[in-house]
Order: C-alpha cells, then structure tokens, then sequence
DNA sequence: GAGTGGTCTAGACCACCAA
DNA sequence: TGGTGGTCTAGACCACTCA
C-alpha cells in the first residue's frame, strides 16, 4: 500500500501517496464535510509513517481548500454551509467595499439534455439528461446578475425548483447538504458582452449596454466537473476583484 | 536578532522571521534578481537556526513567486526577463486556446501630476510628478488591448518611450532591468465598460460596444505599490481566464 | 564526486482549546 | 489536565546537476 522505496518504478513521495489517501476517504464519505478527521497522530499509525509525513498531506490538502485546521481542535472537512464559504466562488464586490448579501429571485428550474458542448464541458455523453436552473441575483432591490446554470441529472436526482428557492439560492450548500455532492474548485472565463433579449429584458437593461459574461465550471473531489454556469453582471457599482501572484 | 523565545511579548515563528530576514536582503540588493542565493545549510549557519527552518521559509517565498528552487542546482531570486514570465500578469487568452505573443504599439508617453485619487492609489502625495503611457496591443494586426500605464516618477526616473519601444512592451521585464524594481503581486477589478472616444478610434470599433475593462495595481517587496493600469480589452475572440480554490 | 534541494524520521516542547 | 495542531531540531538518506 505505502511505498516508501525511492527505487520502485513508479516513485511518488510518502506524503503525496499519503494524500491520495485522504482524499479516497473523503471520496468514500467516511468523513463527510464538517467532520473531524482523525488526529495526526492517529493517521500516521494507520497509515505506517511519520506525524511529518501526515502533516506535509494535510498541508497539502488545507491550501487547497479541502481540509480546514484548527489548533487545538483537530482538522475538519471544509464545508460550504459554514458561515463565510457560502459565496466563496463569488468575486463581485460592490464599489464602495462592502460585500453585502444578495437576494435570489428564482425563474426557473427545467430539464435539458447535454448538446455536444455542454457535455464535453460536464464530461457527459451527449444527449445526456440535464436540470437547467435560470434566476435573478439583487443587490437592494436592483437586479444585479442573470445566472443560468446547468448539472448533470444524475447526481442531482431531485433536484428541483422549491429546494432551490428553500435554500435562498445558496446552490452550492444546496448541493452539499442534499446531493453530497462538495465543489473544490472552479475555472472561471470573463468576457464584456452587449446585452440583449431575455437577459437584457430581465436585469432592465437596453439592448446593447455592456454586460460582464462570467462562465464557469466547478469541479468536486477528482476534478470531476459538476457544474455549468454562466453569470451576466451589471458592473456600473461592482467589480470582479482578483489578486494576482 | 532572532528570537525563538515563545513567552517573548512578540512572538513570532522562527520562519517567519527568518522570512523577513531573506525579504530584507531582497529589498536591500544583496542578490539580485536572477542570482542564486547561499545554500539552505549556508543561511541556516548564517542565521543560526535548523536547515528545516530556513526551508520553510524559503518554501513560503517560493510559493510566492518571489524565490523559485531549483533541485540539484540551487534557489534563485524570480525574474520578469525569464522567458515564460514576461506576460505573468496577462490572463488574456484566445478562444481556441493558443496563448500568442502580442504586438505593441507604443501611442505616448508623458509626464503628469498624481491627482488625490491616484495619489492614494500609488502612495504618493498628490500632484507628485508621475509617467503616463499609452500604447496599443495588437494579435495578429488586429487591435486588441488599449493600455493606459501610470507610474510615479521618482523610481523610474529617465523612462520615455524610447526605452518602451526598446523594449517591445515588456514592461515588467524594463522595470526590473532598468529601474531595479521587481513586481511581485497585483491586483485586479475588472469591469464591463462600453467603448467611446479615444479607445474606441484606437481599437476600431464604435462608440457603446462592450470592452472588458482590466483595472490593476502592481506592487513591489514590502507591498509597495509602483503601477497602475487600465487595459481596455476586446473579447469577441478572447477571454479572461481565471482559477478558483 | 561534490554540492544542491527533496524526503522522511523521531522526538522535544509550545500554544490553543475543551472538559 | 489531556488532546490537538504548530514549531523547531538533528540527522539520515535520496534525487538532480554539473564539472
């Protein structure tokens, strides 16, 4: 199982075999997101290494967002529900700094079926069936983004438009709380587009005003993509903020 | 000078301050960009702490792109002139996925007075003596990027539009070349604007078609900030990439 | 072969938290 | 007070590079 032999063939540090590791079992559900993993300690038993070498692992995985530490409790599984990570995709801030609440104004939540694009994106064969979710996001009373999303059927097995509106439109506790289904990352491309039909219609804009295109793919444990959206914003009073190193 | 002492007022971990420590050095030009900087075994004598607590700290600057290791060889102070990292800051890429080099087009280069906005922007007292760039970026003959380039004058005393054309746009790489002045993180807002006047001429298109509007500040060794641009993109065959975690 | 960074271990001690 | 993560050390050995 641990290969520690710098010689094998297929050569791989102890810490990366050891995060692989943690990674199947958070995969496997055994610990769900919120929960405690066991103590350094206690997986360098399990596993026949070093606390270091567990350590190095769950630095690993806690840079990226999928552990959190905390000292002198333990190491728990990043969830989305907590306070403070429900909008942790969303950029936009508003110009004069504060980074309020949205509201959600839901339009609706229909099934689909994966064109060649779509399911080359969601890794999906085509015609694959689909839940399409279109809404509208407010910042004090004043529409502010169009959001149209698409998943994969499968894994959202009921997936509908009351629980989206139940959970006030936070999709991604929706999806963890419901589906166990935990996004880890995403990739976003930014485009200017001119505004026009229902989206222009809906954020009361006239065709042809300037619009921020956000189109993004979110990815859950394995880089597997489980989420299509794309975002039109109105940026007279936000910005997309991002921090470049 | 150090203190590893944890009941000390200021505690501080050993690697932070060691951290500082390679930081000052940094600052100060005892190894220049593209140098090699002493051994982890030579700085842990140096500073008299544990080789693992140098690495550490050396780990965090690597990780921010502000030292780069090299296994067999050595570590090295990162580089704008380092092929590959000359457009570290651009996130633009064409649609079907080639990342091409750019075409620049130098318009101006003048000198001007920090208004109070700019003056908090850049750190600067307002109405210090700045340098203002203009130029065009161009992919394949065809306009794609209207940059507007502050600077304060001080540090960049003697940069004109000669030096600009010299060097092919690069401004990162003439910075650090000629001015000693090495960036080391930036941040971004960006904005979806509608084209108009003097941007519009220059990038060819009419007056209310949608532009992607790149705000950044660049900042230097202790969080300096030293640039600010406005690039004004057009998207039809281009986007903004970007990675969430 | 000499020198560099990279991995791994074992153990000591500190800081934080909860009961 | 006991358990957790966080820091620091000393030392062994491996992988890579270059002369």
């Amino acid at each position: 199982m641990i290969d520690k032999y710098y010689n094998s063939p297929s050569y791989k540090p102890l810490y990366d075999q050891i995060k692989v590791l943690l990674t199947q079992s958070l995969i496997g559900g055994e610990w769900r997101p919120g929960d405690m993993i066991p103590s350094e300690i206690e997986l360098a038993g399990r596993y026949k290494v070093s606390q270091g070498t567990v350590r190095k692992a769950i630095d690993a995985l806690a840079t990226e967002n999928i552990l959190i530490r905390r000292q002198g409790k333990g190491t728990f599984v990043a969830t989305h529900s907590a306070e403070g990570m429900k909008l942790r995709f969303l950029r936009l801030t508003s110009v004069d700094g504060q980074k309020e609440l949205l509201q959600n104004e839901f339009i609706s939540c229909t099934k689909g079926k994966a064109d060649v694009h779509m399911g080359q994106v969601l890794d999906l064969k085509a015609g694959a069936s689909t839940i399409e979710i279109k809404r509208l996001l407010t910042f004090s009373g004043r529409p502010l983004i169009f959001d149209h999303i698409i998943v994969p059927a499968a894994p959202f097995k009921g997936l509908n438009g009351n629980k989206v509106e139940e959970n006030n439109g936070s999709m991604y506790s929706l999806y963890e709380s419901e589906f166990g289904v935990r996004m880890i990352r995403a990739e976003e491309r930014l485009k200017a587009v001119a505004a026009k039909g229902e989206v222009a219609k809906a954020l009361g804009l006239k065709e042809g005003e300037p619009l921020l295109s956000i189109e993004r793919v979110s990815f859950t444990y394995g880089d597997k993509p489980m989420e299509w959206r794309l975002g039109l914003c109105i940026t007279d009073n936000h910005h997309y903020m991002n921090e470049l190193e």
